[in-house]
Formats: C-alpha cells, sequence, structure tokens
DNA sequence: TTTAGGG
DNA sequence: CCCTAAA
C-alpha cells in the first residue's frame, strides 16, 4: 500500500530549473543557450520569495552583542571584505545549525570614497548578480548539506539550503566579526523553513526561542506549507528537536480549495491568537485534510514574519496583479511595467507590507511577530539614524533566513523509514534546487533586474526603501522561450483561481489501476502509483521535472497548480489561443522510479509494444506518450551502451541499465525468431 | 492510432 | 522531444 502524501512548501507550481544536464543536452541539440536567457527569470520562476528587511544602522545600536548570539547559531562570518573579497570562512557549527552567511558589498561608487569604489568593482561580478559579490559561510550542518557554492556572485545552491532563512538586518551589530562596521551585507541562509526578518540584532540574538514557536502555526496554516525545518537553528532549547525530523508530509485530498487571498486575514488571525503554539499546532494543522492551499498566500505569508498580511492584499485584484507584473511579464515588459505601472509595489511579496519598518513594527505587527522583533526590532531604526548610517556606511547588512520552497508532492510506502523520507525529500528539494538558483532581488515589491545597479541606485540602503528588500529564489530558466512562459510559474497563479488547483485529483483515485494488474511482486513497479498524472493540456514544469524517486518507488511530485490560461496574460499575444503554433512540450527528465517502471514493463512486454508499455507502467502519466517511453528505451539503451563517463543527466543505476540491455537483447532476438519464422513462410508462399 | 526511426 | 512515414 503507497500512501500517498504531500510536501507542500507552498508554492504550487512553478517551472522546475533546467539541470545543468538539461542545458548541456540542449546545448548539444543545437539550442545555444544565451547566457542572459538563462539568467533571465520568469517571474513565474520563482521558487522561492522570501524578503529581508534592510535595517539601518543606528548609531550605536545596542546590536553589538548579537554578533555573540550569531555565534551560536553558527553563524559568524568573518571575513574582512576589504581584504579579501572572496574569503569564505567556515566556522564549526556548534549546534547543528545550518545558517549560511552571505557578504554581500553595497555597491554604490558614487557615493563611496573612490577606493572603495575601485575595489567594488573590482570584485567578481556576474552579469546577472553583479550587485552582489557574496561570500558564504557554510557550516556544516548534516550529511546532506554543504554544497553551497559561489559561482560568479551567484548563490547556487545544490544541496542543503534550500530551506532558508532571510534576515536582513541593518549594520547594526558592527562590532564582533560577523557584523562588521563597515557594512557588509549580511545574509543568513538557514535551513530552518522559517523567516526571520528583523534587525540585526534580533537576528544576531535570535536566541528567543519563543519566537519561532509561535511562527510555525501561522505560516503553515495560511501556507499550506510544511515547514521544514531541518536544523534547529534558533534556539537549541526551542521547540524545533531534532532538526531534521520535523519533516512534514501533509496529506492533503483538497487542495483545490484554495482560498487565496483570503488565507492571509486567517492566518494572521490565527498566529495572533496562537503565536506560540509550537510543533504540535503545526502538524495538527498539517495532519488536517482541510486544510487549504494557497500557494500565493504562503509566500506572502511565510515572508511575513509580523503576520501582517493585510497590507498585501489589499484586493485580490491586486495581488494577481502584482504577481503577474513580477512573474510573469518577460523581461523587458516587465521592465517597463516596474517602473510605469500603477502595479507599483502594492505590498508585493516583498513589497512595502513585507518589511515592517522598524517604526512601524510596533503595533500589531510587534504583536504578531514579537519575538523576531525582540526589543531590538524598533531599536535599530530612527530615521535619524539611518541618515547616519548612511553617510559613513557604504555597506548594508542583510540576513536571509530562509527561502522558500516550492511545493512538492510525495509519495511514499508507509513502510519507508523516515530517513528514506527525509532523504527523499532531500533529493526532491534537491533536484529544483540544484538545478541552478539564480537570486532575485526585489525592491519595494519591484523585481530589481538591472544588475549593475548599484544597491544605492537601486534603493537599497536608502531609507526611505529599507523597508522592502526582497530576494527571490529562482530556477535558472533553460528553457524559457517567453511563449513557454505560459505554462509556467503556476505558483505565481493569484488565489483567485482555485481552478488549477481543483484539477487535481485525490491520489487514491490513482493508485489502484495501476496496482490492479500489477503482479504480486511488491516492487512491481506502476508509475500510476506515484507518478502524478499531468495536469491537462497545461504543461505543468513542476510535474514530473522535479521529482525524483528512489528506487522504492517513492516520489516527489511538484504539483503545478496553475492553469496556463491563468497566466497567460502575460504574454500578449498568447493569451488567447495556446494551441496557435505548437509548443514544444517541457522537458521532463525521466526519475529514476520511471525508468525503472519503464524497464519493468518491457521486460514483460518486450519492445514494439509501447501502447502496452505506457498502458501498463504509465497510464496515469499523461504526459508521457508511447512514443517518449519509446524514445527513453532508446535513449536507455544507448546509455547503457555507453561508457558512465559519457552519460548524462540524473544517473541511473547501473543495474537497471543491465536490465535494459538484457532486455533489449532479449526482444531484438525475439522480434529476428519471429522475423525468421516469417520469412520461410513468405518463401513458402512464394 | 500505433510503430519505428531519423532528426 | 519532435516529426513522419508506414502500417
Amino acid at each position: 500500500m503507497v500512501l500517498q502524501k504531500r510536501l507542500d512548501y507552498g508554492f504550487n507550481g512553478y517551472q522546475v530549473p533546467a539541470t545543468p544536464r538539461a542545458t548541456r543536452s540542449a546545448r548539444r541539440r543545437g539550442t545555444p543557450r544565451k547566457r542572459s536567457e538563462e539568467n533571465q527569470m520568469c517571474a513565474f520562476d520563482l521558487l522561492a520569495t522570501v524578503a529581508g528587511k534592510l535595517l539601518l544602522d543606528p548609531e550605536s545600536s545596542p546590536s553589538s552583542s548579537n554578533t555573540s548570539s550569531d555565534k551560536d547559531r553558527c553563524t559568524v562570518v568573518n571575513q574582512d571584505w576589504q581584504d579579501g573579497n572572496k574569503a569564505l570562512k567556515v566556522e564549526p557549527c556548534n549546534q547543528g545549525s545550518c545558517d549560511r552567511i552571505f557578504m554581500v558589498s553595497e555597491q554604490f561608487p558614487q557615493v563611496h570614497d573612490e577606493n572603495h569604489s575601485s575595489k567594488e568593482s573590482s570584485l567578481p561580478q556576474n552579469d546577472d548578480q553583479s550587485g552582489f559579490t557574496s561570500m558564504i559561510t557554510t557550516s556544516n550542518c548534516s550529511e546532506r548539506l554543504g554544497s553551497d557554492k559561489m559561482v560568479n556572485g551567484e548563490i547556487k545552491n545544490e544541496m542543503g539550503s534550500f530551506i532558508s532563512k532571510i534576515e536582513v538586518g541593518s549594520s547594526a551589530c558592527r562590532e564582533s566579526d560577523n557584523c562588521k562596521l563597515d557594512g557588509e551585507a549580511k545574509i543568513l541562509v538557514n535551513d530552518t523553513g522559517k523567516v526571520l526578518i528583523g534587525n540585526v540584532n534580533d537576528v544576531c540574538s535570535s536566541e528567543d526561542p519563543v519566537v519561532w514557536d509561535g511562527e510555525p502555526p501561522a505560516i503553515v496554516s495560511s501556507d499550506s506549507s510544511a515547514k521544514v525545518p531541518f536544523c534547529g537553528d534558533h534556539n537549541p532549547q526551542s521547540s524545533c528537536p531534532a532538526s531534521r525530523d520535523d519533516i512534514k508530509v501533509v496529506s492533503r485530498d483538497d487542495d483545490e480549495n484554495s482560498s487565496g487571498c483570503t488565507h492571509p486575514n486567517t492566518s494572521t488571525k490565527y498566529f495572533k491568537r496562537a503565536p506560540r503554539i509550537g510543533d504540535r499546532r503545526i502538524r495538527k494543522i498539517l495532519a488536517s485534510k482541510h486544510w487549504k492551499v494557497s500557494p500565493r498566500l504562503n509566500d506572502e505569508t511565510f515572508s511575513h514574519p509580523d503576520g501582517d498580511i493585510k497590507p498585501l492584499y489589499r484586493s485580490r485584484k491586486d495581488c494577481y496583479k502584482r504577481q503577474r507584473s513580477q512573474m510573469n511579464i518577460p523581461f523587458k515588459k516587465r521592465k517597463l511595467f516596474d517602473r510605469g505601472s500603477g502595479v507599483k509595489s502594492d505590498g508585493g511579496i516583498n513589497g512595502d507590507g513585507f518589511f515592517h519598518s522598524p517604526e512601524e513594527g510596533t503595533g500589531d505587527a510587534t504583536g504578531s511577530f514579537p519575538k523576531l522583533r525582540g526589543g531590538t526590532g524598533r531599536s535599530c531604526s530612527m530615521p535619524g539614524q539611518r541618515a547616519s548610517f548612511q553617510s559613513r556606511d557604504s555597506h548594508v547588512k542583510l540576513r536571509i533566513k530562509s527561502f522558500r520552497v516550492p511545493e512538492l508532492f510525495i509519495e511514499i510506502p508507509e513502510t519507508a523509514t523516515v530517513g528514506s523520507l527525509k532523504r527523499t525529500v532531500m533529493e526532491a528539494v534537491t533536484e529544483i534546487l540544484g538545478g541552478g538558483l539564480h537570486i532575485g532581488v526585489l525592491v519595494q515589491g519591484k523585481k530589481v533586474r538591472d544588475d549593475s545597479k548599484t544597491l544605492l541606485q537601486t534603493g537599497i540602503s536608502h531609507d526611505n526603501q529599507l523597508d522592502a528588500l526582497g530576494f527571490t529564489l529562482e530556477p535558472s530558466r533553460s528553457q524559457s522561450p517567453p511563449p513557454l512562459c505560459t505554462g509556467d510559474s503556476p505558483h505565481l497563479l493569484p488565489a483567485d483561481a482555485p481552478q488549477p488547483l481543483a484539477r487535481y485529483a485525490p491520489n487514491p483515485t490513482i493508485d489502484h489501476q495501476g496496482t490492479s494488474d500489477a503482479s504480486p511482486e511488491p516492487h512491481e513497479t506502476n508509475l500510476g502509483n506515484f507518478v502524478e498524472s499531468d495536469h491537462d493540456s497545461a504543461p505543468s514544469p513542476t510535474d514530473m521535472s522535479a521529482s525524483k524517486s528512489t528506487t522504492d518507488s517513492k516520489a516527489l511530485v511538484p504539483v503545478p497548480a496553475m492553469s496556463v490560461e491563468a497566466l497567460a496574460v502575460v504574454p500578449v499575444h498568447r493569451k488567447s489561443k495556446r494551441s496557435e503554433i505548437a509548443q514544444r512540450r517541457i522537458r521532463r527528465p525521466f526519475s529514476v522510479a520511471e525508468v525503472e517502471a519503464l524497464v519493468q514493463a518491457v521486460e514483460k512486454l518486450g519492445t514494439g509494444r509501447w501502447r502496452d508499455v505506457k498502458l501498463r507502467a504509465f497510464d496515469n502519466a499523461k504526459h508521457r506518450t508511447y512514443v517518449d517511453l519509446k524514445d527513453k528505451w532508446k535513449t536507455l539503451v544507448h546509455t547503457a551502451r555507453i561508457s558512465p563517463q559519457q552519460r548524462r543527466g540524473e544517473p541511473v543505476p547501473q543495474e537497471l541499465l543491465d536490465r535494459v540491455l538484457t532486455a533489449h537483447a532479449y526482444w531484438s532476438q525475439q522480434q529476428a525468431k519471429q522475423q525468421l519464422k516469417q520469412q520461410p513462410e513468405t518463401c513458402l508462399l512464394l
């Protein structure tokens, strides 16, 4: 019996980032990808959005102390930005936290003294992320973590840190190593699926366990996203216990009921009411089969530590609009849009509402998000201080505490071990993130596309903008011809369009048919059991692409939730009829599980009966046609014949490849025999 | 529509 | 994956 469960991280859809391999293959195929193209992210590509708050450094913020706390949390950053641009220091993690710190240098030559500017310019810059030259400090958290890489200024997170936190703080803590006064931007990425946004002070001293305890519930409930605190980052004593043991798997039968914008309120309420409910509460919520999914909200909620989401959702329309503007509009257009359109930042995901400026942080915000701000929050920012800060500090400190991960679907046997579950989740996430991520920067809810701009020019660190700085994880887009965009970015879809979700049929349905004809063998692989069927016509980029299944027939299937139409709004000419120009289907690499299923089916049915194979093993995978299966088999055979070094893509277990060869040989022989048999006959006839 | 192959 | 000829 297979238990179908879904891990919902809040995002319902997204274009799965192409894996490096995919890209490679694309190139091979003569589809040159320009750097720019790759980096160009479709808003809908946004995997996660987290915002940080840019805080100004109060003259003498009491912050100095915070640094120390950081150490506790293994978030020690101590490189001298000035001296070693790329210095990377990894500090042992005392408590198993997985914080990563990125040092970001704010660049704005104009304002700064010559020296500085020159220095800055010398820093490696990526056209993509030019504005950020980062340093990453990674503490090893666990087996899987640790492969963060800095690539041309881009933060590539291949393994663990998929769930991280973003904290943005002012340079309040300038005394300590970590928090240098010289103003580096500090971004701390933590694995805890929580967002901590606040002053550096707060951040640094996020010792208050309580703070976060209360958070999860609110976030989760509204989000319908499962929090996956892998590492207890907050407090060792906090309720977030055994780091990774907290993966929550939620079974959802009624995702379709996403209520979109309405959630925020609920969540807020909830939050306020039971700000301290911890994991228990979360679990409960998660366990509930009726919780609703509202991807968009998730974003908001998630990023809204304050729980003050209202501002963001003035109206559904707004939300929708905003989203679209941010996510779907093609680069060029978006740019224009951002500037002139009225969409403006009405509290975009990372808009104003996102971060409350310290001053505002008093009212309900404080109440709802008390710990976060912890006394320091307010202290951090006095207008006057800001000014001074600016004048003397050329750096901004950012701390990214967490990023959001797109919704995932997980199916795993009840008998699977927790460990395997963890692995499965990890794989799924890794696959998503491993494809290469890009970081998007949003200021005032607007995406900053011009990487050449300095932070200052962008408004980051400017006193009037400090409240709206956001970061987004964007899958590097390997295939992002504008047209394709239509099908992407489900997560962008405003909650207003619940239908997409509705399409998602409860898994139970799917299960059986595959099993029915399945052989008694426990391992009979029938993808029907775990391969989510495609969503209608809409190419659901999310789908299998990001799913990875382990041999145990567990599979993760990100759930696409958007309808093409909904997203189509952006591409002007495309919205009417998407079928006009046949779009190339999105690439969906076969997962190992699928391969396994395929091999098994072919072993039994032989080659040449692709329709049967399809019916047998992929009946529920609508996106896999018999032609696809045939093609896959073809490539599998080829793959099996070449040396492992030449293979690309997700490595297929040798065992499977061997079976492929065996089966192929066998059936080829059979075919030959058949022909031989017929030969004589024909001869005779003749 | 399904196969079988080349692109 | 796509495109098609052929069945």
